[in-house]
DNA sequence: ATGATTTATGCAAACGTTTGCACAGAAAAT
DNA sequence: ATTTTCTGTGCAAACGTTTGCATAAATCAT
């Protein structure tokens, strides 16, 4: 019953030839007559025969399989995230292996030595919030296996990553508002310490300086961004800044939580106070109104960290010295009805 | 510079020792002495010694890889699973290779043709919404490695799965439903050819019938569950049934829908209308009120089916004969706003 | 002291490929 | 007719492990 599956030496058996034959016709070697070609494949066909990936992969010294790193698999950005990626590496012929550090250093330590034993061709991380020490990324390089971080990137010249530009979305946001007529426009700030926060803090910054608006203190609310840290900045910037008309959030979730404190005062969406978050969770579409949004370009965010590590594997077969190398990707802000004022009659 | 990584046979040549000596410290073999497992351990951690899983799956047919397929890896149900499965996958060694099959049944039998490529262990599915045809898993049966399904599985006495109780879930949403005091009940129906939301309808059926609720027709209506759909759905139901007074609906996303229709209508959820959705998602409790939902223990249903798996795995391995197991999971009712009518003081 | 058992190690084959090199025969060039 | 160049194929080593069997040394029982 357990009838092991046909390997190539069985093929070379059944048709007299030598194995290396066989091989070469599997590979499509060219120095191969027609004629044996033919007859390889047809049996091959009939037997059902499936090469086996390991026993080249050990010879080859290459897995054909990628690795990932991720803080957590759920969640919506990191899963279209790496849908993307999935989609592209199983196109170039590679299977994925996922990891989650869940946002802890050690776990994602453990991670990285894990899919190095598994002997991954290539490497996508996107790094632990909590991760101080980058010690095992360089064992990575030291393995010489191609690396490319997504999103949440280790800040060095000679790594590759592909991030998104928060600056620039902040900025679009920022500016939609203005030109809807707001003057008056809330933040809602995440930890300064993390990088994309900062981005878009300033770039909401530079937007009202770029149109002549002026920036209030009173105005800025920093926090951790959860719904209900949008509760209460939302609380505490109504107090402090009563004639608000427009709230940028570094978030969608935080400013669930600001929209419902308005509601509560009775203060309409948009007209009298203007929304615009940063995103494009699922759930943004699915509030009354909807929230206008950055979309974080997920998906090709995705594709662009494989086609970019498929590009240093392929350097790096070619022994080219591989220089970081940086991609940033362009937001897109989707306006919808929590920032679109229809034009007074 | 690319010096290559130490081998068995590096330590065995540097310590005068065979590779087998090697290999049976490695994998603590218990007839080795004291005095040479320490050696050998000792320069392991000096040359940063790095097991070559490839080889040692090649040698032991074994790759002590997981396979999972889905029909995405995005949306909240999914990657709560995803996450159980690689939670506990990990814990028990394994690597996990996952697959998205797009809800697409050629997709899908690549798939499954990838993993038994990558000579996985083991393989953990959730049907594609289109697959009809199930020969692909005839093939991975043939080859005698063993599966689980999970929430979406094929009707076979001898295949082994878990799911989720959905009548359960329905039953008891429902069943709350009238405990608070309802009696005009709608329901926001699936597509009937599907498993799952069958169940759920008769469970709705059956909790009425249970709680000697009358059961009309008028109030019941069958969609493809989208947010459009739960607007239209709940448009319908009004006119049909103007006097209802609660909306047990077969997902949240439908009811969000509904929700935004009552809204309009001036109907006060819960006091005017109650609401109780399924599947618990992410924007459920973002919602005002917060939605009343079906918990589906995604994350559980990921680690059960693992362990179901595991232990296939074993008993295969001891050459039993494994007979398919079914397992069904309890949901559990969150009770939220949507649903919760404060007593009349 | 002899044989029986235990303990620790080595030998060598096997897992299923890939690939540099060699080589026979045929075709082409001299 | 001899040499050169192709064309198609085979040989055998290599990738890094694991493991059944053999064996030498040490321990034990008699």
């Amino acid at each position: 019953m357990a009838t092991r599956r046909a390997s190539i030496s069985d093929l070379a058996k059944q048709l007299n030839l030598s194995v290396s034959t066989i091989s070469r016709v599997l590979n499509n070697h060219p120095a191969i007559s027609d004629a044996t070609k033919k007859r390889v494949w047809e049996l091959a066909k009939q037997l059902n025969y499936q090469p086996n990936h390991l026993a080249a992969a050990l010879r080859k010294g290459r897995s054909n399989t990628l690795g990932v790193v991720v803080p957590h698999i759920d969640g919506h950005f990191f899963a279209l995230v790496l849908k993307g990626i999935e989609t592209i590496a199983n196109l170039a012929g590679f299977n994925v292996m996922i990891c989650q550090s869940n946002e802890n250093e050690t776990h994602e330590k453990k991670n990285i030595a894990t899919l190095l034993n598994a002997q991954v061709d290539g490497i996508l991380v996107s790094v632990s919030l909590t991760t101080r020490d980058f010690s095992h990324f360089e064992e990575v390089r030291r393995r010489n296996i191609p690396l490319v971080f997504f999103d949440r990137v280790m800040e060095t010249p000679d790594a590759s990553a592909v991030v998104l530009d928060d600056y620039q979305g902040a900025y679009q946001a920022v500016s939609h508002l203005i030109e809807q007529g707001c003057t008056r426009i809330a933040h809602l700030g995440g930890p300064q310490h993390v990088n994309i926060c900062q981005n878009r803090y300033r770039g909401y910054q530079d937007a009202l300086r770029a149109h002549g608006v002026a920036y209030d203190e009173a105005l800025v609310h920093f926090s951790n961004l959860s719904m209900q840290d949008g509760l209460d900045g939302m609380e505490q910037l109504l107090q402090q800044a009563p004639k608000l008309d427009a709230v940028f959030a570094a978030n969608d979730l935080s400013l669930v939580g600001a929209m419902q404190v308005l509601k509560r005062y009775g203060l309409r969406v948009p007209n009298d106070v203007a929304l615009a978050g940063f995103s494009n969770e699922l759930f943004s579409s699915l509030t009354e109104p909807k929230l206008t949004s950055v979309d974080q370009r997920c998906e090709e965010m995705g594709r662009t960290a494989v086609h970019l590590l498929l590009e240093l594997m392929t350097q790096h077969e070619n022994e080219e010295k591989a220089v970081g190398r940086q991609i940033t990707l362009q937001p897109e802000l989707l306006i919808r009805g929590s920032s679109e004022r229809v034009p007074a009659a």
